[in-house]
DNA sequence: GCTAACTTGTGAAATCATTCACAAGCACCG
DNA sequence: CGGTGCTTGTGAATGATTTCACAAGTTAGC
């Protein structure tokens, strides 16, 4: 199969969600107009998007909203679950671990970690925050399949390469800083700060 | 002037990120490779980026770093300061409330409001939660820029309309929630699901 | 079974973003 | 003061993504 762009990713996630919602309201089918109204983009980007992994509406009629949303779940991966740790237990991080999207997607979190004696031994719905050091000790029986790092900048890389070494395979990030991963680890990264400096440069920049 | 893309600008605030760090460890002058190096990006690249910009660089010398990292903040607008308001002070509201990268950049939070009685009268990093209640009376007087806004999906829309209505003209959304906004305003939002589910859809697919 | 009204799936066209490649400018050296 | 080595700024080329436009299926009504 030839790559797949990240915004037609994007967008399946999306459509995802708001098949749920439609088939919660007893809908059976749904057309590419329909759901492109939702998520403000067209029909022909829905179709296009779909078109990459199969064909799964019937002309005329438009698309089962269960089967595709079942095939969508299927194409990003969501049939299973995953295995997730939490790695920096500060605001972020506890923010992270009680995040109800993450539970209701088949994230579980398995395991938190911090370095702050305050913060080890506390719960954090129903995990309890272990101590950092453990964390090479912990990782080949939890066999996490995801990382999620929220730490200071500065302990960052350090944390990235620990992660790495244990075999973790991707890992979404919070901190600012530009890290490096080999090849085969994915990263994301989830900047807030940026987010907010892009729109400063927009309400800067309204009336060009 | 013609429209930038935005992964213009987004790199453009990661070049910011890099000329600060290395103006603090006193270098005078930086080439657009050794900036591009940092970002995973190429040379071209960024002379690209910031020619639609202007022409900042010495041909043969490269660019100030001071005087580069001035404009570039110029261009994002961050010679001043923001004013933000955060509506929705759970976790996420609280650790946003407490984000050290927002104060670096300029963005200061005058105010933050909930509905919930256990919540409200809590201080988040100097400011006092305050009842939802209060916002429309609250800001005329506060007159904020930006609101961050971390409630739930079913609260999302009924509050964009409301910091809509109150002449907010930028909105940085954490609800997985699609939201609608008038066209003179920006609406950006951050899904965290959203990202884990592009991570697991690169984990099923990686040896395509 | 024929027509009308829809809607999909998909090549082709258009638009948008990145990379290439090179002329032109600058600093240093002998 | 001319040559050498670097580096910018930018049109042109390439590559990627989105939009267009339409043939081909499907259903429903009569």
């Amino acid at each position: 199969m030839k790559h797949i762009a990240e915004s037609t990713v994007r967008r399946l996630s999306r459509y995802l969600r708001f098949l749920e919602d439609f088939e919660a309201q007893g809908h059976q089918t749904i057309s590419s107009g329909e759901l492109a109204a939702q998520g403000a983009t067209t029909s022909a980007q829905v179709r296009k998007d779909l078109s990459f992994f199969g064909s799964f509406g019937k002309r005329g009629l438009g698309y089962s909203v269960s089967e595709l949303s079942g095939r969508i779940r299927e194409i990003l991966g969501l049939g299973r679950q995953w295995n997730v740790v939490i790695v920096g237990a500060g605001k972020i991080g506890a923010a992270l671990a009680t995040y109800r999207g993450f539970h209701e997607r088949g994230f579980r979190v398995v395991a938190a970690y911090d370095v702050d004696p305050n913060r080890i031994g506390r719960s954090l719905n129903g995990v309890t925050v272990r101590d950092q050091k453990d964390f090479e000790a912990d990782m080949p029986l939890l066999k996490p399949d995801i990382a999620l790092l929220a730490v200071p900048d500065s302990a960052a890389q350090g944390l990235v390469d620990r992660i790495v070494k244990s075999g973790v395979l991707a890992i979404l990030n919070f901190a600012p800083a530009p890290l490096q991963v080999p090849d085969h680890v994915t990263l994301r990264s989830v900047n807030m700060a940026l987010e907010l400096e892009i729109l400063s440069y927009e309400l800067v920049n309204r009336n060009r």
